[in-house]
DNA sequence: AGATAAAAAGACTTTTATATCTTTTTTTAT
DNA sequence: ATAAAAAAAGATATAAAAGTCTTTTTATCT
C-alpha cells in the first residue's frame, strides 16, 4: 500500500508528534536512530515534509524538526500524499487505466470498501489525533 | 498493496477463468494484447503460475495457456502470493519488524481490518467464482 | 521423420526506488 | 564577528522492480 518512504514519514511525524513542540526540536539523528531507518533518507523525507508545510524546522546549534500546532491538526492524509503523490488513494488496485462505477475492476466490491476504509481514517483523523492513540494505548511506532 | 507483477497475474488468470479450458488454450501474445500489458514480462509471470500448478499450459503448435478444473477451484490468494511471496498479507503496512498484538503499530486497528478484509476475499473466493461475478456483472479485467 | 509453433529458460537492459555522500546555507551561542 | 551545529540542497551510488531479447525445449501437425 504505502512506499517505504512513505512508511517513514508517517512514523517520524507520529514520534514528532508526542516529542516535539515549537521550543523542543528534535534532530534527524535521533528520530533515525530510534525508528532505526536511514539517516540521510529520512533527513530527505522530512526536507520534502517541511517544503510543503506538513513539518517544522529551524537550522544552527539547538536547531531542529518540530511539529507546530498546524502541522499536528493536519490529517495524516496529507503526509501520505505528500510523499506518495496523491494517486495512493485513487489508483486502482489492480492497475486499471480508468475506475468507474460503470466499468470496475473484478475485485471491485471489496477493495473499494477496504481501501475507502482506510481513506476515511487517514483522511479524518489528525497527526495530533493518532499520535495520541499511540501513546494511550501504549502503540509504539 | 498488489506489485505491478501481480496485478498483471491476478488479471490473466480472471482472463484465462472465462476465456480458456483444457482444450481451450490462449497464447501468452493474446492475453498480452488484451490487457494491454508486455508480453514477454507476462510469459514469465504466467511460467511461475505453471510452475505453482496454478496455470496450465502445453507447448507446440495449437499450444497455449488454460485453467485445470483444478486451477480454478485454487483461491485467488495462491496466485497473489505465488508472485508477490506470502508475507503480502502478513508484513506491517507501516514497516515495522515486527507485528504483535501486544506491540502494534499506530494504525493497527483500523488497518489492520482493511488488509484482513481483503485477505478473507481472496483466501475464500476462488478464480472461478471471482471470474463468474466478473462476467456477471459485467465487469472488466 | 521433419517442420513448426508455442512455452520455458536464461541473459540482459532500463527504470524506479532506496540510500549515501558532499557541499552550502542558515541560525545560534560565544 | 566568529565558530559551530544543524537543516537544505545537490550529486552520486546501490538495489530492486519492470521490461526485453535470445536461445532452448517440447509438443503437434503434416
Ligand atoms: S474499485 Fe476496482 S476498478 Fe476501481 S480502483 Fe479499485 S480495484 Fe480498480
Ligand atoms: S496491525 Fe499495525 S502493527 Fe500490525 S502489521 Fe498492521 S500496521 Fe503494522
Amino acid at each position: 500500500m504505502f512506499s517505504k518512504s512513505c512508511k517513514y514519514a508517517i512514523r517520524a511525524v507520529l514520534y514528532m508528534a508526542y516529542k516535539t513542540s515549537p521550543d523542543q526540536r528534535v534532530g534527524v539523528k535521533e528520530i533515525a536512530d530510534t525508528l532505526d531507518v536511514p539517516g540521510p533518507f529520512l533527513a530527505k523525507l522530512l526536507q520534502q515534509l517541511t517544503r510543503n508545510n506538513l513539518v517544522s524546522s529551524v537550522k544552527g546549534p539547538n536547531g531542529g524538526f518540530f511539529l507546530s500546532e498546524k502541522n499536528r491538526n493536519e490529517p495524516l492524509r496529507k503526509v501520505v500524499e505528500c510523499i506518495d503523490g496523491p494517486e495512493v488513494f485513487s489508483a486502482c488496485i489492480l492497475g486499471l487505466p480508468v475506475c468507474s462505477s460503470e466499468n470496475p475492476c473484478p475485485l471491485h466490491t471489496q477493495a473499494f470498501i477496504y481501501r475507502e476504509g482506510l481513506l476515511q481514517m487517514v483522511g479524518k483523523k489528525t497527526v495530533a489525533e493518532i499520535a495520541a492513540q499511540v501513546t494511550q494505548e501504549g502503540l509504539s511506532v
